[in-house]
DNA sequence: GTTTTTATGTCAGACATGTTGACATATTTT
DNA sequence: AAAATATGTCAACATGTCTGACATAAAAAC
C-alpha cells in the first residue's frame, strides 16, 4: 500500500526510506569531516576552527554576530577558537566604520591557503559524488536537504542560481 | 562551458555547486542534530549516547567492535558512554555463547523507549523531506550521499531494496 | 598443550568543544 | 542622559575525543 516498488521489483517501506536516510546522514558527514579533522589536529586545530575560518571565507568581512548565527554556538565558545586564529594569523578583525561596535573577520593570506588546504578534500569528494551520480541526481540531493533545513532564513541560501 | 544551465537561464558554476553541497551537509547536519541533542541534556547524555542507542537499536546482540566500527570512535571513547548506558538501564550485554569473549549488546525496554522519543525528531524530519522533494529527488539524494561515502563496506548498507 | 592473537575492559592524562553565568567596554540608539 | 547593542573576558564545568599502558578471558594457531 504504502510501499515502493523498485525497478528490481524490492519492496522498501516508508520507515526503511526513512531511516536510510537518517543514517546516509551519519555515515556522510562521519566521512566528510574524518580528513579535515586529522589535517586540523596537526595544527592543534579542531573542527570548530575549520567552520571559522570556512565561514570567514565564505562571506568575508562578516561581523561576530553573524557568524555565532550561522554556527549556532555561543560567543563564549567561538570567542576561543577565533581568538587562537586571530593570535596565529589566520583572521583579521577590522572596526567596521558605519558602526564602531562591529569588528569585522576576514581572513589573512595564511588564512585563505589553510581553507583552501582543508577544504579542498571536501570539495573534491563533492563533486566526484555529483559528478558520479549525475545532475538530476544532484538537484534531487538538493531539493532534500534544503527541506531538512529548519528555518527559511538559511534555506533561502540554497535557491537555484544563488551565490 | 563547463556551467550549468538552470531554467531560470540563471548560471551556476561547477565551483558553486559544489560550495553550496558542502554548506547543505553543514546546515542540514546542524539542524538534523539539535533537538535530540537538547533532550538529550534532559538525561546528561550528549549525541554520543545517541549514536550508541540508535545502532544498538538497529543491530540487536551487536558486538562491541562492531558497534566501534561504525562509529569509527576508540574503545576508550565508547567505553565512558557505553558503561553509562548499560549502568542506568539502557542496554544490556550478554556473552556470545559461541565465541565467549564477545559481549553482545542489546536495548532494554527503557532503552527503546529512549530511542523512540531521541529519533522520533529525525524521522518526522527526513519523511516530511522526503515527501515535500517527491521520490526522484529522494533517489537522488541516495545516490549523491552513498557516493559521499568512503568505503564500501558502508556503501553497500544502501544498496535499493537493502535492509 | 603452550603460545599467540583477539575481544574487551580499565586507568590515567590530555585537549577540544561546548555550556551557563557574570561582568566590562565601547558605541549607537532612544 | 539612559537604554540597547556588539563584543570581549573570566571562571567553572560537562562531554567527547584522543594516546598510551596494562589486564583478563577466550579462541585460534602452532
Amino acid at each position: 500500500m504504502s510501499d515502493i516498488k523498485t525497478r528490481e521489483n524490492a519492496v522498501v517501506t516508508v520507515e526503511d526510506e526513512v531511516r536510510q536516510g537518517i543514517e546516509l546522514l551519519f555515515y556522510a558527514y562521519r566521512d566528510f569531516t574524518a580528513e579535515p579533522d586529522a589535517m586540523l589536529a596537526r595544527y592543534n586545530f579542531g573542527r570548530a576552527h575549520h567552520r571559522v575560518i570556512y565561514f570567514v571565507g565564505r562571506h568575508p568581512q562578516m561581523s561576530v554576530s553573524e557568524l555565532l548565527g550561522i554556527l549556532r554556538i555561543t560567543k563564549q565558545s567561538l570567542a576561543r577558537v577565533l581568538g587562537q586564529l586571530i593570535r596565529q594569523g589566520f583572521i583579521t578583525q577590522n572596526a567596521n566604520r558605519a558602526d564602531r561596535r562591529q569588528r569585522l573577520l576576514s581572513l589573512t593570506t595564511q588564512g585563505i591557503e589553510l581553507e583552501r588546504q582543508l577544504s579542498e578534500n571536501q570539495r573534491q569528494r563533492i563533486q566526484r559524488a555529483f559528478e558520479e551520480a549525475g545532475p538530476q541526481a544532484v538537484e534531487g540531493f538538493r531539493r532534500v536537504m534544503t527541506n531538512v533545513i529548519s528555518g527559511e532564513t538559511d534555506r533561502v541560501r540554497f535557491r537555484r542560481g544563488r551565490r
